[in-house]
DNA sequence: TGGTAAACGAGACGGTACGTCGAGTCTTGAT
DNA sequence: ATCAAGACTCGACGTACCGTCTCGTTTACCA
């Protein structure tokens, strides 16, 4: 299937990859992505850009390694459960706003959700590592609620979770509207109100 | 601000610019927008290269030219308005599926959801010219119904009408999921239980 | 001949022919030859383009008429006649020597001659104008000095005025030496010794 | 002095290196020097066009290399000497002519001369590899005659040089006379009647 | 414990596109 | 009709990176 006799990932040279790692996210920092190139990296990470290429086969996979290194685990203990399911999100939510406010964050991330926009392959990894983790916590904290009778048994909790989600991430990543703590609180209500016992269809 | 002396743009020429228009259109649907290059279109165009640059910035400003040419009337009439808010807003984003499913129409929206999230410049353009005219087409939409009794009043009608686009534009941008008619319908559902009348927070 | 209709030259501006004639001066002493540009001209000369294309075929042609405009008539009295040839001769390169070695001259000169050597049709013009003037006069005050015995009878005199200015002039061109006094009286002195009257070949 | 750091020349390409000469002469020959371009000869050598500016500075600077690379030798045996001077030179320079009034040889030696006229540092690599060893050999030339008594001991034989080659190069540079035969005739008998033992100066 | 094969740093290579400059042509108003 | 101004197409400039390809030089396993 592989066309170039694979490396011997075994005899890899962690030393190189950490460095090139650290040298990219410094980079997107400092130039952005668009003027992230690999020889940058290389040179910056004191490496050969033959290194790279065996690795990665692209820059944003270089990034998206860079940037879910020290992601992965945000998302293992769930959501916090105090069984008031509004304050517990609002909290989250909270957090997050100030989280993506930080400059320091946005360049990779911004970056990476560009990248995937015009490649697919990449598109696919980014989303199951990053976004569907996201979506999930919410989803489960939402059933948890749910079955404790704090939300309508008919709800479609999965779509409830990227009404709150979406217009959040939206107006980060096009820059439609400011990320304010009111924000997500209208946001959050709102979307309660949907999924209040008694709401149900008709 | 300018640094360099700006052409006059009395004598510039229509159809140099219709031509650079429509070769940014037809090659960033041949080839993507990452292989899209000024010489491209400027060769497609039998239009010196210079002549781009004279008048746009970027190849990004180029092709946000090129769609929005045709796109700015399109928000002119609003949405229908049957007295039946939810019906509207379900056929309405029926329709909306069918575009954004369309292939033609992906590459170059998508290309400048893209370029916008790297280059702020081009991001207040984009928005302001295409995504901010979406949202309060529906938002005007809700009011009306608001102000008919069909919604709470005290609902946030800009954020509701953000709860409907942006789970849509998320899942097609970041491909996190299907485009379906189903979709949105269960999108619709959800947000006018959070708008019906005597839902309103305590 | 022509395929555009010749311009009418009774109705041309003296004051633009001046002004690029000057501009043209001024401008390859200071940028040199290579980095003279027609827009550059123009622009100095506050002229559009198109009178420069109008009246002459190049840059070349530009200079060679600036340079020659104030030069013709130099040739005009020829060389000094004092009964002495030697002395005549050394007076006249000394001045020469002087006149070669000051950079404002050397500029538009060497450019000419460079310019020349891959330009046939220019060259023409400007040996015809500027080096067969200065060969002849140098001839004809050979000439003079054969009638009246200072010279021997049978030297050819239009080769004799090569060797006298050939070395010369190829010095300064290519640089192959120093244009001293010392060289140009080294110089007649070996040609005198060629023409001296008893010196005829066997 | 160098801003760059210079490239690593045990590991330069021997076989782009010659593509690139020949490609260079090649070219010259076909339209002139004007109109010869980098990119014309990376195009014609089929190599990327940095390959050139990593090793040369100018296309100047690879056509020197090119006329040079097989003209060195031609200097290393130095005039024949059958004892007649006249003979000897006029044999010579009688090949001379044959060789000048070569197209082939023209282009790319007369766009030497000129690039050289406007480029004092090329100008002195064209002198030093090219013409001063050829007024070098014939003044070893002079030197033997003067030391065997035919030539007046006290005459400067590079000058006398000079005055043999320059008229000879002059004409063809400028196009100032024929290259004929009968011309160097004339003028290896002019000059030979300066430097006839018994003319020295008084 | 020394031999050897992979990964490594370095960087030259053939390419593509960049953004700029100037050439020479063409068009528009003003004189 | 010529002029100043300057937009146009075109071609080349010199630079930046791409991804591939040698080069020695570590480095780590295995004989």
């Amino acid at each position: 299937m592989a066309n170039k006799t694979a490396p011997d990932s075994s005899r890899r040279s962690e030393r190189s990859r950490r460095a090139i790692l650290d040298a990219s996210l410094a980079l997107v920092g400092e130039v952005g992505y668009d003027k992230l190139t690999i020889e940058g990296i290389a040179s910056r990470a004191g490496v050969g850009k033959q290194t790279i290429y065996r690795w990665w086969p692209s820059k944003a996979a270089v990034l998206l390694d860079a940037f879910t290194a020290g992601v992965d685990e945000d998302y293992a203990q769930g959501l916090p459960d105090t069984g008031d399911l509004t304050a517990d999100l609002k909290s989250v939510l909270h957090a997050t706003v100030d989280e993506f406010n930080d400059p320091a964050f946005q360049a990779p991330y911004r970056a990476l959700a560009v990248a995937g926009a015009n490649d697919e392959e990449l598109s696919r990894t980014f989303v199951s590592r990053l976004i569907e983790p996201g979506i999930r916590v919410y989803a489960d904290r939402l059933r948890a609620a749910q079955e404790s009778g704090e939300v309508a048994a008919d709800a479609d909790l999965r779509v409830a979770a990227e009404m709150l989600l979406s217009p959040f991430s939206q107006r980060w990543l096009m820059r439609t509207g400011e990320l304010t703590y009111d924000f997500v609180d209208t946001l959050v209500d709102l979307v309660m109100r949907a999924l209040r016992p008694g709401s149900e269809s008709v």
